[in-house]
DNA sequence: CGATTCTTTGAAAACAGTCAATCTGTGTGG
DNA sequence: CCACACAGATTGACTGTTTTCAAAGAATCG
């Protein structure tokens, strides 16, 4: 079950089996099914999760109701409210599954731990920070700066995997668009290619 | 010149007069003029740099020759292009001055030292890096979910001292509005308050 | 004062959202 | 196996928002 997981460590990470174990004395197994919450606002995120199989989102509820999409997961990402996890103060998100799934978590205390006493998983972590970093400013500069279209063609290039399996109206929510422009950006393309 | 910059690590970071003197030994004082760059994309971020006095910005520059503002950055904050500090990858972004600015200086391999060696100085950065993550959460969720308007409006709550001293169309840019709905935005809103 | 930068305005066009209806595929219970 | 319900996707008509283009009006600086 968590062989995925220490493949994670071991490639991203270069942990060696020693280091593997020790991760793996603080991990916890969890199944997660369909519709089922995670973390919801007003929580602490006081575990981070990583994604064995399935598929997850993290989105908030803005005053009129409306879901809004901030991120999703998918197996060997890693899932949480990181604001929260880093700051200790409550979510403002929920996560939920969108398929059954299979993570396994660390509680803060025990990823802080590991922080100080594996360099590699310290190294790991600043690699996870820094990417983090980039996927922000490109998002960023892609709501700033692109069209629609644009948008979400650049979508199903970065993130392919995603756009399979995930509806349609959640790709528009976390692309910031209505699923009807959606719909009619992707007929458009389609028109595009077949040109 | 840099009592600003000591100002701060004792009171963000809680750095004692002695770790102060430490880190005063690695930072370097430069003065930047108005419309001087301070980097230019292709370059690696081998800095941070904080602002003593004065006012940068960050942005890219689209395909179609257009000017996208990433951050700003006043007395207080740090500047850099983080995402080409962290990884060392050359940066896609150009930082200037918009006014004569004084900043102080850190080169990485001395910023790599200080957080190794001043428990305080890292936990700073650490505050630092989840603040960054949260400001980075909620543009990102502004953008999403939000209409020009609110756009607008959360922008000069959440930085009145920018918005006081960037001229409106840097503003637009920064909200990934052009400045002519800017502009018509703010009127509509000061009517709105007139009432 | 003249030059430059910044802001505003109007009109037209492009773009995106809303509402309502329909269509499609999937899975469940009878 | 069929009928039905349900979630998701599409379409059309309409409305509202934002951009674009062009011009003119402030403000600032040397």
């Amino acid at each position: 079950m968590t062989d995925a997981f220490a493949n994670y460590l071991t490639q991203k990470g270069s942990l060696t089996p020693e280091e593997i174990r020790q991760v793996e004395q603080v991990i916890i197994p969890r199944k997660i099914r369909r519709y089922q919450y995670l973390l919801q606002p007003g929580e602490v995120s006081n575990y981070i999760g990583f994604v064995v199989k399935g598929c997850l989102r993290q989105f908030r509820i803005s005053e009129n109701g409306q879901e809004h999409i901030m991120r999703f997961a998918i197996e060997n990402w890693w899932v949480s409210d990181f604001e929260s996890f880093l700051s200790g103060q409550p979510s403002k998100s929920y996560i939920d599954a969108l398929e059954d799934s299979e993570i396994v978590m660390m509680e803060k205390q025990n990823y802080d731990i590991l922080i100080q006493t594996i360099p590699n998983f310290k190294s790991l972590i600043d690699k996870l920070t820094t990417k983090n970093f980039e996927v922000h400013q490109a998002r960023i500069y892609s709501n700033i700066s692109e069209s629609a279209e644009d948008r979400y063609n650049n979508f199903i290039i970065s993130y392919p995997s995603i756009n399979q399996r995930v509806p349609l109206h959640m790709v528009a929510s976390f692309l910031g668009l209505s699923r009807e422009t959606l719909s009619r950006v992707r007929k458009q393309d389609s028109r595009k290619n077949t040109d």
